[in-house]
Parts: C-alpha cells; sequence; structure tokens
DNA sequence: ATAGTAAATGAATGATCATTCATTTACTTG
DNA sequence: CAAGTAAATGAATGATCATTCATTTACTAT
C-alpha cells in the first residue's frame, strides 16, 4: 500500500509561518468561543496541529495571546499609515480612504472585532494589552488631527476644532465597530461608513456629503 | 472573656440583600482581574463571605455572571426610563437630562464600564450575554429616536433624520465609553459629555451650544 | 547514503478552580 | 426556652487545562 508519503502526517514549516498560522487559527477562536474559552487544544486543532506546538513557537498561551493582539493592531495602523503617507493622495483623498479603510471588509471582519472587544473588555485588569492599544491609539489620533488640521485651513473652516473632531470621530468608529459586532443584522458595514460620513459633513460641507 | 458576639463570625441575612451583596463583589473583581480572571474565591473574599455562598444564592458561577450584567443593564435602562417618560420635563430638557446621565458619575464608574466591555468582548460566543443587550438597546434606540423626532417638529429642522442622529449620538457614546476606560486620563466624563453636545449642536442648533 | 540538527508530537504531570455537601451557626415560632 | 428551619461555612472532590519533555519524524550538509 503506497501512500505518497511526502505530504503525510507530519508537515514542517519556517517558524514565521507557524507562527502566522497559528495568529489566525487563535483569532477565529477568540471569535467562537470567547476569550476565556479559547483553549491551547482548541487553538492547536483549529490550526490542524499538535497540542505542544504553541509552546514551541510562542513560550507560552499568554505570549501567544499578545502577539495576536500585537497582529490585528499592526495590520490596522500600517493600513492607515499608508494612507496618511501617500503623497499622491489630497488631504481630502486621504480622509475618505482613512474613512473607506476603517469600514473595509478587512477592518470589519467580526473575527478581528470580536479579537478587538475581548482585549479592550480586559484591558483594565492587563495593563500588558493596555500598553499594545495605547501605543497605536496616540499614533493615529495624531495624524487624523493633522488632517484635520490642514483640511481646516484649505476650506477656511474657522469654527471647526480638528482635536474635537478627531476625538468625535474616533469614537463613533469605535462605536460602530461595535454595533457591526454585536448586531450585524442591524446595520451594514456601508451605513456605518454613511453614519460617519454625515457628521465629517457637519464639519466641512464643502468637502463631503453625508 | 465576654466578646460582643450578636456582631460575630458570622452573619445573617435576607437573600435579595446577599445576592447583591455578591454581584457588587462580582463587579469589583471583573474590573480589577478581567472577566476570565475572577474566580469564585476572588469573588467571596471581596464580598467577605464563604466559599459556598454563591453556589447557595445564585445556582453557579455562569448564573452569577448572568445576574451581574443583568443588574447593570437595568440600573442603566431604568435611569433613562425615568428620564424618557418624565413629565415635567421639555423634549429638549429630556434629551440634556439624557447625555447628563450618560456621562454621570454613576454610569462612567470605570469599574461598571469595564463590566460592560467585558461582557461584549464576550457577546460573539455567549448568544445568553447577546440577548440581554438585545433587549434594552432597542427599546433605547425608540425612545431617543422618538425624542429627536420630536425636536425636529419643533424646530423645524427639516433636513435632520432622526434616526440617523440616534445611531450617530448612541454609537459615539459607547466610543467615548471605551475612551473612558482604557485612556481615563485622556478624557474626562465632562468632556465625553461636550463631544456629544457638540454633535447634537450641529442637528438641532437652536436647541444646544457646543 | 549518513550523521546531525531542527521541528513536531501527544501522553503524562501538576496546578487551578467550580462545585458539592456534611457540619455548624443563627434565626423563628410556639 | 426548646425544637425546628433557614443560612452559611469550608474541606474534599473531580474536572479542566496549560505546560513539559521523551520520542518520533522531517530536513540539511557532508
Amino acid at each position: 500500500m503506497a501512500v505518497p508519503q511526502s505530504s503525510g502526517s507530519r508537515q514542517t514549516m519556517p517558524a514565521q509561518a507557524r507562527r502566522d498560522q497559528l495568529i489566525l487559527a487563535t483569532i477565529k477562536c477568540i471569535a467562537t468561543k470567547g476569550l476565556s474559552g479559547t483553549t491551547m487544544a482548541d487553538i492547536t486543532t483549529e490550526a490542524g496541529l499538535s497540542l505542544g506546538i504553541v509552546n514551541l513557537h510562542f513560550k507560552s498561551k499568554e505570549k501567544l495571546l499578545i502577539d495576536t493582539l500585537r497582529y490585528i493592531s499592526d495590520e490596522y495602523t500600517s493600513g492607515l499609515d499608508k494612507i496618511f503617507n501617500d503623497q499622491s493622495k489630497t488631504v481630502q483623498e486621504k480622509i475618505i480612504a482613512w474613512v473607506g479603510y476603517d469600514f473595509s471588509r478587512k477592518i470589519t471582519d467580526r473575527n478581528k472585532l470580536a479579537v478587538w472587544f475581548a482585549f479592550w473588555g480586559e484591558t483594565k485588569s492587563r495593563p500588558t494589552y493596555l500598553a499594545i492599544c495605547a501605543n497605536y491609539i496616540n499614533e493615529l489620533a495624531g495624524n487624523l488631527t493633522q488632517l484635520f488640521t490642514l483640511l481646516k485651513q484649505e476650506g477656511n473652516y474657522g469654527q471647526v476644532n480638528p482635536t474635537l473632531v478627531c476625538t468625535c470621530y474616533t469614537a463613533m468608529a469605535d462605536g460602530l465597530w461595535l454595533d457591526l459586532l454585536v448586531t450585524p443584522k442591524g446595520l451594514t458595514p456601508t451605513q456605518a461608513r454613511g453614519v460617519t460620513m454625515h457628521y465629517l459633513a457637519t464639519q466641512f460641507p464643502d468637502h463631503f456629503t453625508a
């Protein structure tokens, strides 16, 4: 009984690929079983690997969880950084792209949203989680405020307070993500995007429409 | 050695008072140790009682957690219902009171915010949690939309879309609560309230100021 | 080919924790 | 005050789960 043995019972992979594979499995598990409900066995089964693999590539479950949060954080911020630094876009176009990204399929994926809120829910008791989140929050707020400041100058919007608009937009996006997570049938990502555009139109009526 | 024995080593209480005591202890534990990190021993120690007490008054840990979520939910909705049904207030006053309540000390208490987000973070994997939240969300959204509809008529705000304003306000409040939870030094409850008033002023400029 | 190295496995271990229940203590009623 | 009932206790139990590591398997270099 000669069975193709090469891709047989056991597979080897470069470490980085394995790590990513395990992180993706972790995201799926957190989404379906909750942060407190996912076990090592869940994660390794989801990845189709053996129980010991996590402690081989990460040192512990806790480190895997932290790297999962970092993975999602980095993915999000790198997308926005790319938009912010895109020389070919006007300020107006950058803001539109920013909003588009915030409510894109990639970001509003309910599995990833579940991971975000799972970690945020534990933030108060886990300084490590908070540190990871706090980092990117400040950087992004600075960038977005800068865009609003530039648009204010361009459009002579004398009454606009860029910092306030940034806080307001960011809070709204967070709240809409929560909506998309908990009541997915109540609001589509496109509608959520429309809600934020409606707000931006109140501040920059010559540049955005509701 | 006659020691005052009456308030001695063991205390008895009516069942309802004990239940409330345990729920309050649970809120504190979730805030300090996280939802996944709080054990029965943590809760009963926090309450100053013995290990078996939870299974006496609630049937299980899970039921205690669910009743804790319900407790917070009920407290929040009953406060808003009182405002909504207050015959002595005008529509404008009701909305101002609503916003005031949303960012009052009682509601922005970080321990309670931590509990909210802890449960929301598990919502996707726990239909029971979702059901409790979904209930009150719809009722409140209906009430708030109704207030905005009335104000639209009163003030001849032809362009205003009450449903949209309700969605927008609600999302903003959720996002600002998250802010207050994770970066308590970045924003005070009063400032958060100011952010929402700023938005409402864009929709109803004759009734609210930023 | 062969030896040597790196990756992967999963049964066994030990720690943590929810739950149980026999016992103790406090309240109530007649 | 005595008997009976309800409340509270916490040591013991058993289940769950992260972690370990001896063994097996796959890759690499000579």
